[in-house]
RNA sequence: GGCUGGGUAGCUCAGCUGGUUAGAGCGCGGGAUUCAUAACCCCGAGGUCGGGAGUUCAAGUCUCCCCCCCGCCA
């Protein structure tokens, strides 16, 4: 029986539509996979969403939807990506699109809670007790408040809510918890000597550090009361499984863990060597809870919690719709082809690492590597076939008398310096990519790429052509070139499915390259006389300047229309550089800040986002002011509130009510994009009042 | 403030256990060439390898101190 690689993305939460960051991900993982079956893996492959929790239910009530519809809408939306580019089943992407609101799930779910009571800690405690969760809740809103709900005044010993400014309650409300205080020995152990176990290396001391400094237990479950949108507790109906200890489960219930209907994937066999691939954001909890509650339940741990890094922007900031340096997997779609967006981000980012993402540099490595790199070398090697040799690969060996000949022509007779060469890559990219290491893979194979080139140049087939008595030598220029892009295809399959079964066939071979494995790879197996598919260019050219501009203005009329719906805040980018940072008093003094009170402030038809405000400033009558806060605020909570404005904006019409100002909040980022946080006052502040 | 990981050519980075003139890709300048997707091939940067001290016959490569950047934590 073979062996089995299980490989995982994270579950992405339902609540803000995809992006870079979740196709980046599954990328990755798809083209893991897809190199191990290449290498005679029994692999399965999931991804899918996270549908559970309080933030769902929220995401959900403010966009008027029922929970159920939100996480339809938004897996839908990543399903669609997904398929885009070519990541789910139909393609050979992911076996699975797991999503945890599936029955199945809860069934398995309940099994592992089940299973963590059953037994014991490391220190032999009961893994799950029942006590006090703590929290500050806020009664208007009637919610518990995180910490980036509430502030504390100064001089206050008690948060106040951000929406109604007033005190917070400290309410306990009973609760399960997980005594992740016993399992600190057994973590430590394990991740330090289970080689590969979290990676990259960096990353793991910092886990080690956390978990050093000593766990708290956590809490596991919550009241339904307060939170209903999530898998019961088995045995208690009053309680909802924390969001986390679902979510994680989610990866064995998928296989077949704790219920039938699953039971023929085969947890027992795929569980055997996992790899979790994970966002560096989230790796805390794939390791030390996910770890914990694993052994806790007597299930062995994953093989490898890798951490990936971010994409930033190409100036290494972080990507925000604020800065409007976000960029929209749409336009990559509608722009690029796969391939090149796959070659990219397993190129350019060093797995592990942060990386840099640009338009413009996506452009740079598809025109360099692809165009003029492999496209280019395959479409000169498919012309001199058609050309020299009636488009039939000739045979590659040279007769000994003719030695002489090659050696004229700066070619190596028997060759064996390139085959050492283009085996030597075949092992350096294996090893490579069972490492994780694609950045290098791949570079190993470019290599390979401009040694036939050089090969080509030296060799000038357009002059052996002229004489006869060098015509083994074209032979063997042209079989070498050809047997060569026959690896190339092979061991790019994972990275370019598309591209390399287009070189194959065009090879005119007629396997399954998904099927072959690298390592297998012989020189010289290509047969002499194969006659060469019809040739087309892999990997066109990609013109810059057209690209950009066609770009640029889409993002500029995106940016339009978000600007409607987006809260209005300060553009952070609009600082022209760095060496004009600095704005004088005057500068500043242009700008004219008021405090107003909302007096209206109500939703617009049709309009998702965008909430209508009649502000007082103080002035004869109240301002009508229009900002995107619909997402993130109930509008009749926010009656009666004070804000700052920016007065002397130059109005603007959106949906056809003009805007008299602009609302300032700060920009918070959450990861699925920025959430505003409108500014307030702490001490009572007069209307009108201007702010310097 | 504590702990990681870094600071090497204009840019992005390789440089394993210390050892001849410190490398690659991109960009840029020049040359050559025509099979090819303005492609491919050749030549060109004389870079105090963050700063300082030390160990050594010999140090980006080891030790110590300092400066700066990222990350995790507080």
């Amino acid at each position: 029986m073979s062996q089995t690689f299980y490989i995982t993305t994270p579950i992405y939460y339902a609540n803000s539509l995809p992006h870079l960051g979740h196709l980046y991900t599954t990328i990755v993982a798809d083209a893991m996979r897809r190199y191990k079956r290449q290498r005679g893996f029994d692999t399965y492959f999931l991804t899918g969403t996270d549908e559970h929790g309080i933030n769902i239910q929220r995401a959900a009530e403010k966009a008027g939807r029922t929970p159920k519809e939100q996480t339809d809408y938004i897996s839908g939306e990543l399903k669609r990506m997904f398929r885009d580019f070519g990541l789910d089943t139909e393609h050979g992407g992911y076996d699975v699109f797991m999503r945890t609101t599936a029955p199945f799930h809860y069934e398995g779910s309940q099994h592992i809670w089940r299973e963590i009571a059953k037994g014991k800690t490391p220190k032999g405690n009961d893994p799950i007790y029942k006590g006090f969760y703590e929290g500050w809740f806020c009664a208007p809103c009637a919610e518990y408040k995180s910490e980036d709900e509430y502030f504390t005044p100064d001089g206050s010993e008690v948060p106040f809510c951000l929406i109604h400014e007033r005190p917070l309650d400290k309410v306990s409300e009973e609760s399960y918890f997980f005594r992740l205080s016993d399992f600190n020995e057994f973590l430590i152990d394990k991740i330090e000597n289970t080689p590969g176990l979290v990676r990259p290396e960096a990353r793991k001391n910092e886990v080690l550090s956390f978990v050093r400094r000593g766990l708290q237990d956590l809490s596991i479950s919550r009241l339904k009361s307060s939170v209903s949108w999530g898998v019961p507790v088995p045995g208690d109906e009053e309680h909802v499984m924390y969001v986390w200890l679902d979510a994680l489960t989610n990866y064995i219930t998928a296989i077949g863990y704790g219920n039938e209907e699953r039971a023929s994937i085969g947890f027992e066999k795929y569980w055997k060597n996992v790899v979790h691939l994970v966002g560096k954001d989230i790796l805390r909890f794939h390791t030390v809870y996910w770890m914990s509650f694993l052994h806790a339940a007597g299930l062995p741990l994953p093989s490898t919690v890798y951490a990936h890094g971010m994409w930033l922007d190409v100036d290494g900031r972080k990507m925000g719709k604020t800065i409007g340096n976000v960029i929209e997997v749409d336009v990559l779609h509608e722009h690029f082809q796969v391939d090149a967006v796959r070659y990219f981000v397993l190129r350019e980012m060093v797995f592990g690492q942060d990386g840099r993402f640009g338009y413009e540099n996506l452009i740079e490595r598809a025109n360099a590597d692809l165009a003029s790199g492999l496209g280019n070398l395959a479409s000169r090697t498919f012309s001199m076939l058609t050309k020299y040799r009636e488009g039939k690969v000739p045979a590659g060996k040279i007769a000994e008398e003719n030695y002489i000949h090659a050696r004229r022509a700066g070619l190596d007779p028997d060759g064996q310096e390139l085959v050492s060469v283009v085996t030597h890559a075949r092992d350096q990219f294996c090893r490579r990519f069972d490492n994780f290491e694609f950045s290098q893979g791949l570079e190993a194979l470019w290599a390979v790429i401009a040694r036939v080139d050089k090969m080509i140049s030296d060799a000038k087939p357009w002059e052996l052509i002229k004489d006869e008595r060098q015509s083994e030598t074209l032979n063997a220029v042209l079989y070498r070139a050809t047997e060569t892009l026959r690896w190339l295809a092979v061991m790019l399959y994972p990275v370019m499915p598309d591209a390399s079964k287009s070189i194959y066939s065009q090879i005119g071979l007629d396997g399954d390259v998904s099927r072959l494995d690298p390592a297998d790879l012989r020189w010289s197996e290509l047969a002499a006389e194969t006659a060469i598919g019809e040739t087309v260019g892999v990997f066109p050219r990609i013109d810059r300047s057209k690209v950009m501009s066609e770009i640029q203005q889409e993002t500029e009329k995106r940016q339009e229309v978000t600007e409607e719906q987006k809260p209005l805040v300060p553009d952070a980018s609009a600082a022209p550089n760095e060496e004009e940072n600095f704005i004088s008093i005057d500068d500043f003094l242009k700008v004219e800040l008021r405090v107003g009170e909302i007096k209206v402030a109500e939703r617009i038809p049709n309009a998702d986002k965008l909430l209508r405000f009649e502000i007082d400033l103080g002035e004869e009558k109240p301002r009508q002011i229009l900002a995107g806060l619909a997402e993130y605020y109930e509008p009749e909570k926010l009656i009666g509130r004070k804000v700052v404005v920016v007065a002397n904006l130059k109005p603007r019409k959106m949906r056809g009510l003009e805007s008299q100002g602009m609302i300032c909040a700060a920009s918070l980022e959450d990861g699925s994009g920025p959430i505003p946080a409108i500014a307030t006052f702490v001490e009572d502040v007069e209307i009108g009042a201007r702010l310097k």
